[in-house]
DNA sequence: GTCAGACTTTGACCCAGATCAAACCCGGAC
DNA sequence: GTCCGGGTTTGATCTGGGTCAAAGTCTGAC
């Protein structure tokens, strides 16, 4: 588990989903009825905690750890959709079954809430299903913006892009490095990044090689990563905004 | 235009929205409201609806004609996210600008709400944010199997995949031709198909070709498709679902 | 009818990334 | 310490789809 993680899981210690997936506005009294219906589940990693098509008897935020949502061919080719860090939101309200794998890729902990009384209170509390509509609505923009990633870009562009995005994430999370000088651990496999970018894991590793003997990231070790010039990075990513990382 | 998008004007004139996109369950005086704060606009074909980061005044429900929501590099790239068929709804409640390009493909007409009173009705009436939450939920699954296509289908599946998903369309409208033959029209030039499936439209043109070769599918001129063996497609596609439409 | 222009097809060639294969690295079990 | 196995790197080669180029088709204006 990385620094960043264990951050999130004392951040959120007595109340994970106040921190950014669901309770934003929250009254106190709406947070009580939460608490009255929240548990938690451990995963190991690698294992399974939806698979296609199982029936989803709760929603969930996740606490620490990471999981991917991925889709499978029958013939075996995977294609990662989306990624789970601390304080994402899984489980759609309204919908029975999961449409992909659900698989903890580290060891992790979900703050989990039965489906029904959490649907219940969505009915009861307007604000919690417009905030539930926005999620989604980001989500949707982030699987947009990942179909440009996928349809277009180069493989060194690629991998380029999802550093942006890990980095960007774990930066808002730690605030310890220098400003414009991002360090974070990679949470994936090289084998997992592929999945996510639609390419090879040699070309993974090839283009992640490139990339250090370039200039743009060091590397310590296969994970930890460090980026000194974060507009650098995201040239290299062909994306014109910074996502307002960059003042 | 093709037939299918006729048929449509006919079946919404009296209320567009009332046919699949927003009010599957509205109550007469809901209805009613709505006819108050709607209006309509018409686009020629190749004109831009929205830019991407214009500000939106107003969210649509497509009453008849094709456009598409695209994201575009600086150097060009292009990368088509959503098709807007009949009936489709575009707009995001409680967002003020557009991250994508909307295109009409062809002449156009939308059925369209302002933004403002649109939102306080979905305040003062909870399903019809609930609806909009699974229309949501379902663009965020069909992002994400797209994410499938452009990630790990060959060049061959994709045309095949696009294929389905067209004809599932026209065919849930267009119930003349005999059970298990599906005939319609190709509301896209092969750029824009090449655009939705991350190829080139040469590539596109080839693999068309190969189809019809193979026996997959007939053409009659560039654009009119008959399909007679549909499970042949879906297996071309390398989908193991049929999306119900095989009984 | 015929001309212009937009769309499409087809061919020849090339290259980014896949595939196949072999080492390498490193942490944990013993 | 040594061994083992999963993850990673690197090299050699192959190929699907991109690129460049030319020709074909259709439609609508005149």
């Amino acid at each position: 588990m990385n620094h960043a993680a264990q951050n999130i899981t004392q951040e959120c210690a007595d109340c994970p989903i106040r921190h950014r997936a669901v309770c934003a506005r929250c009254e106190p009294d709406e947070l009580t009825r939460l608490e009255e219906i929240k548990y938690y589940r451990h995963y190991d990693a690698g294992s399974h905690i939806l698979w296609s098509g199982d029936r989803m008897e709760f929603v969930a935020s996740v606490v620490s750890g990471i999981a991917t949502l991925t889709q499978t061919m029958e013939d075996g080719r995977t294609q990662m959709v989306g990624l789970l860090l601390p304080s994402d939101f899984v489980g759609r309200p309204g919908r029975d079954t999961s449409p992909y794998d659900v698989v903890a890729t580290t060891d992790i902990v979900m703050c989990c809430f039965r489906k029904r009384p959490f649907e219940q209170m969505m009915e009861r509390t307007p604000h919690i299903a417009h905030r539930l509509l926005e999620m989604t609505l980001d989500e949707l923009d982030a699987a947009r913006e990942w179909m440009l990633v996928l349809g277009r870009k180069t493989a060194r562009e690629k991998i380029a892009s999802l550093l942006t995005i890990i980095a960007r994430r774990d930066a808002s999370l730690n605030l310890r490095a220098p400003k414009g000088v991002l360090v974070f651990d990679l949470p994936l496999t090289r084998e997992a990044m592929a999945d996510y970018l639609g390419l090879t894991l040699e070309t993974v590793s090839r283009q992640i090689s490139a990339l250090k003997r370039d200039g743009v990231i060091e590397l310590e070790g296969k994970r930890h990563v460090t980026v000194r010039d974060f507009a650098r990075l995201l040239e290299e990513a062909g994306d014109d905004n910074d996502g307002g990382m960059l003042a």
